[in-house]
DNA sequence: ATGAAAGCGCTAACAA
DNA sequence: TTGTTAGCGCTTTCAT
């Protein structure tokens, strides 16, 4: 490997010279940046990252820390954050906690160690133990807030009320809701901003759960639907996937029957007999902004705490009016 | 951050002593040791990553690129990598190509700077490449076979061929197989396997594509099947989702009028109606190995040069025995 | 068993 | 505008 003390002998100068053509040329005689340039491609230098960050303090490593890469829904949001990291010089380790306090900890450790910041996607787990990490480290939450440091949420929550919204204008106003994870950060926001405009809408809104957001819990859920629901809204896309699986178990149709929207949208939820109704989360989004909001705290400026990116519903055929039931069709 | 130097200070030896009680224990006295792991301890000392490998050489990291993460279908095998990179104390730099041959080059010579090592996942783009790359850093490939270099392949084609018997068997002989990506390694391996199989029993097997492996290319493929073909295996589960659904859409109940197969087993499949037989690749485990022969590279070792990790066949609903179809049925 | 000292490759004062 | 010099924190000879 070719050294900068390589490149400044081929081109006649100092290393100190050498290092600033490459680094800062406007420090540097046009003549001179050429000619160090063109020994440096010539030679096939690379500056020697370790070296760098020895002198810098700085290794142009980030950590991303998420829960899982299983759930699809994850990786928009990790390709989000590469394509900026890569675009600044960055380089991303990414590190996968599996929904584990425990693990997450020691992984944003041995992060800290070798990462100038962190971004983390941390549903679960004590606020305080992320106040403090904050502390020692420029930390960006993902889909998290805790108190006032810097975190990017896709606004999910708002998105759910927007499909209450729909279904309560298809007419259904017996609603339930399955919620997520015990403990998410997300599922609470969802659920406190469902029952909020449920209360405003005079809508009964069933809350079941908590529960994992997992394929064969939304099998269970379909069975344990309150009977007089006629429309049911997931927590997330698998718990959605197993309701609508469920559901047909019970003899139950989708959407004559019983409506059904999640809150994300996986793209297998457009391949389901029916298509179901789902919250398009712009996840890219939210990765490349939480990775350029850390770029802004690893530079000291220090802007908006947290950044809202909206979600959108995407209206399929799961969710219909509800048929005149029973004692109604009776009248 | 507290330095070697600062633990030598107080424990009362040198840096050199300080650094062996650390790193290699057997060549201190236990006293020693002691006294410096007590002091480590107490001042929280970390050793900084970047001084080590400018000294050393290493970095500790090691470069993982796979096509994309949007396929949960890679999902596992980073995790699994992940697993044996934490055991083994290294870090592992997640980037992503998108099935782009230049990006990807880019992003290998990029992670060449900083790791040790490289993993790559590279369905597609020239062998050459990959045996220069090879020469300027311990490199192993995954589902690929490039000469003799290090590779871990799970054996779907093998496990393809054990779909088609499991056809065979339920008295098919008209089979579809819907191959993927042209260029890609993996399909051509898939492909040749199923023909020699078919070409045993005397089976007909038409090759339609190459297609790229999505939910798209599934439907359209459903319109353009041989109506003849009473089975078709697919490349990839997005194809064997599409067509499921080009099926439906074109008025063919699978298993009833035809048969569905795939190749790799994402969860959802086991979700749809009818749930699709399909093949289970142990991508952890490819992930894991991937790794842990990477180390033995590193480490001078230099063990078997291609790992095949069998795949397994899971029979669901969407295969049985064809029906007696027009001649046939009048006999 | 321990210490002194050199050096990995680079950047950043400071001088010139 | 350029060069000299001094580290950054660690490992590793080579002595002792």
């Amino acid at each position: 490997m070719a050294t900068l003390m390589d490149v400044a002998r081929a081109a006649g100068v100092s290393k100190a010279t050498a290092s600033r053509a490459l680094q800062r040329p406007e420090l540097v005689a046009e003549s001179t940046r050429l000619r160090v340039r063109e020994a440096a491609e010539r030679l096939g230098f690379h500056p020697n990252a370790a070296a760098r960050a020895l002198t810098t303090g700085r290794t142009g490593m980030v950590g991303l820390i998420v829960p899982t890469l299983s759930n699809p829904f994850f990786a928009p949001l990790v390709t989000g954050a590469q394509r900026e990291a890569e675009e600044s010089g960055h380089h991303l380790l990414i590190a996968v906690s599996e929904y584990d306090d425990a693990r997450e900890a020691a992984l944003a450790d041995r992060l800290a160690e070798q990462a100038d910041g962190l971004i983390m996607v941390t549903p679960v787990g004590t606020d305080s133990a992320l106040r403090e990490r904050s502390q020692r480290l420029p930390l960006v939450l993902v889909d998290r807030q805790v108190g006032r440091l810097p975190a990017v949420v896709a606004d999910t929550a708002t998105g759910l009320t927007q499909l209450l919204d729909h279904l309560l204008d298809l007419g259904h106003h017996d609603i339930a809701y399955i919620s997520g994870p015990a403990g998410s950060w997300a599922d609470q926001q969802r659920r406190a901003a469902l029952a909020e405009r449920a209360a405003q809408a005079a809508a009964r809104l069933h809350v079941l759960g908590p529960l994992p957001p997992t394929f064969d819990a939304g099998i269970a859920a379909a069975r344990d639907l309150p009977r007089t629901a006629t429309a049911v809204l997931a927590y997330n896309s698998y718990l959605a996937l197993g309701l609508l699986h469920g559901l047909l178990a019970v003899n139950r149709r989708v959407p004559e029957d019983i409506s059904l929207a999640a809150a994300d949208d996986l793209s297998s939820l457009r391949a389901t007999t029916p298509p179901v109704t789902a919250l398009d989360v712009p996840l890219d989004e939210v990765g490349a902004l939480a990775f350029t909001r850390l770029i802004d705290l690893l530079a000291g400026r220090r802007l908006t705490v947290t950044s809202h990116l909206p979600s959108r519903p995407v209206i399929r055929a799961s969710t219909a009016a509800p048929v005149m039931s029973g004692v109604t069709a009776v009248r």
